[in-house]
RNA sequence: GGCGGUGUAGCUCAGUCGGUUAGAGCAUGCGGCUCAUAUCCGCAGUGUCCGGGGUUCGAAUCCCUGCACCGCCA
């Protein structure tokens, strides 16, 4: 059984924000429960470095292209790092392996006649690097750029994707989940329901320069989108790569702009070069800002390594899944990261640690005690602990973050309900409690433990504290998620740990 | 212009095949506990389910229509 799965490839002509940092963290947390499961798991992500507006941007920035686009790369990098992404492999399109798998991509739909020479005249958009009809205009103007475009008329390479339209349309309606959700699909079938136009792959050298020279045809270089979708190839060792035959076919995740690129052309530009369809298309929604659109006019372009420092890593990992039906648009503010933070993981989860170890240090002196004959209260929690992990298990692999997510609090609610129920300061007070205490205590702990488990792809910092303040070995903590999901695997008479708040509480109004 | 989505508590949102008093979290108010990060537990609410019409014994849910916002396509 494998796992893959890809982020876009962000471009190198902007720097990281939001919208990159969730697709990053989903990836990550997605691929670290497959991993935990056991699963051979590979999760790859990289930047995306050819084309006209990278150019443009080295050139504001007074670097050389390549220059300008290492640093970026980097800063894309720094960033995941700092946001504890997993990533197994970071792809460049830049990175002369990348450079040759498009190429011989190219070579073989060239030879097998999907691509063709052709001319083609319209009005050409620079910053958008497309062509325009009439009709789009705004004022005679690009409504993105409001800049008028020039008519242009070159001969370019086209490939044959309209020859794949009824096969696309076949594969979407017979594999319902191929893209999701649905709306999607939905997005998807409705462009298709006109006639696709063939993809014009090249742009003479002559205008742009900065990108891979057609095998066939060195005038020109390969289009920015049709060189970019080759990385999840690309990344793999393909065709020889002994990664390719273990991982491909695999999952993408991407946000919605981007449907189209990787809805249509790459389905088809696999089709056209005998590879096997991706397995799905996840597709995601956007934040929505608090004013309105995020853009660097706007100045409301979060970073996320502000984030990370501000808020830490877990916390802004844990908000993003949290708080975004993924598919769906999300608000995003500062406060309602700060009410979650407080509400969910200081006063709910992070208390619920520390009163946990607080009365196992106070009345076991930090020792896991042997659990007596369960009762009634005590089957319930390791019951329901098998419930939401079982649910957990099923909802987390189908993007359904903030339902497994809520189970996971119901038990947290559930446990601190227990608590109260029990009161285990009372049983302290009298030797007759002694073995009571010892059976709730234990209960408690175990909860605690399966907590750690299940919040590990979401937040491995904090699961991490989590597992060594419980004094689990590494022996308990780092098994296939199944085995490490069976109800006393505690052992009693290991040692407890005590440490600082797991989520400390942020008080009203600082920075 | 065509197609699609969304509209539910002060806020963010769940609501399955049409089925009893429409739910959760946050915020608010009151009460309780003291193990804990002034945390936790209990109780209490508040609703023109966007408007109008229809089908039905019964509609937040299905149909028609209007409005608002959003998206895709042209």
């Amino acid at each position: 059984m494998s796992f893959y799965l890809t982020t876009p490839i962000y471009y190198v002509n902007a720097e990281p924000h939001l919208g990159h940092a969730y697709t990053t963290v989903v990836g990550d947390a997605l691929s670290r429960f497959h991993r935990l499961l056991g699963e051979e798991t590979r999760f790859q992500t990289g930047t995306d470095e050819h084309g006209e507006k990278v150019m443009e941007a080295a050139v504001k920035a007074g670097l050389p292209v390549k220059e300008f686009a290492d640093r970026i790369s980097a800063m894309f990098r720094q960033t995941w790092d700092e946001l504890d992404i997993s990533y197994d492999h970071y792809v460049r399109t830049t990175a002369p392996e990348h450079v040759q798998v498009v190429q011989n991509f190219l070579q073989k739909v060239h030879d097998s006649g999907d691509i063709y020479f052709g001319d083609y005249g319209g009005l050409y958009c620079f910053g958008c690097e497309a062509f325009y009809l009439e009709r789009d205009l705004v004022d005679g103007k690009c409504p993105d750029h409001q800049v008028e475009p020039t008519y242009i008329k070159e001969e370019n390479y086209f490939f044959r994707m309209s020859r794949y339209q009824d096969w696309l349309i076949g594969h979407i309606q017979e594999n319902p989940q191929w893209i999701r959700p649905e709306r999607y699909r939905n997005e998807a079938l409705a462009f298709l329901k006109e006639p696709l136009e063939d993809l014009c792959i090249s742009r003479p050298r002559s205008r742009v320069e900065w990108g891979i020279p057609l095998p066939f045809d060195e005038r020109y270089v390969t289009y920015v989108w049709f060189d970019a979708l080759l990385n999840y190839l690309t990344g793999l060792g393909y065709p020889q790569g002994e990664n390719f035959g273990r991982f491909w076919p695999g999952q993408h995740l991407i946000a919605k702009d981007i449907l189209k690129p990787h809805g249509i052309y790459w389905p088809t530009m696999l089709k056209a070069g005998g590879v096997e369809p991706f397995q799905h298309l996840n597709v995601h929604g956007y934040w929505q800002m608090p004013q309105g659109k995020m853009s660097k006019s706007l100045g409301n372009v979060v970073e996320p390594r502000y984030l990370a420092a501000t808020y830490g890593i877990d916390q802004i990992r844990y908000f993003f899944l949290r708080e975004m039906v993924f598919g769906l648009d999300a608000h995003f503010s500062e406060e309602a990261l700060r009410i979650r933070i407080n509400a969910d993981l200081a006063n709910d989860l992070g208390n619920l640690m520390a009163r946990s170890l607080g009365m196992a240090f106070k009345y076991r002196k930090g020792v896991v005690p042997p659990p007596g004959v369960p009762e009634a209260l005590d089957k319930e929690v390791s019951l329901l602990a098998q419930e939401v992990a079982g649910d957990f298990l099923e909802l987390f692999p189908n993007l359904e973050f903030p339902k497994a997510l809520s189970r996971v609090w119901e038990y947290i609610n559930h446990l601190n309900r227990y608590i109260v129920a029990c009161a285990p300061w009372e049983l302290a007070k009298d030797p007759q409690g002694a073995g009571r205490l010892d059976t709730v205590l234990y209960h408690l702990l175990e909860g605690l433990r399966w907590l750690a488990a299940l919040l590990r792809p979401v937040m491995p910092g904090s699961a991490l504290k989590m597992s060594e303040q419980l004094g689990l070995g590494l022996s308990l903590w780092d098994l296939p998620l199944r085995q490490v999901l069976k109800w006393g695997r505690l052992l009693p008479g290991s040692t407890l740990k005590k440490g600082p708040a797991l989520f400390p509480r942020l008080e009203a109004e600082e920075k």
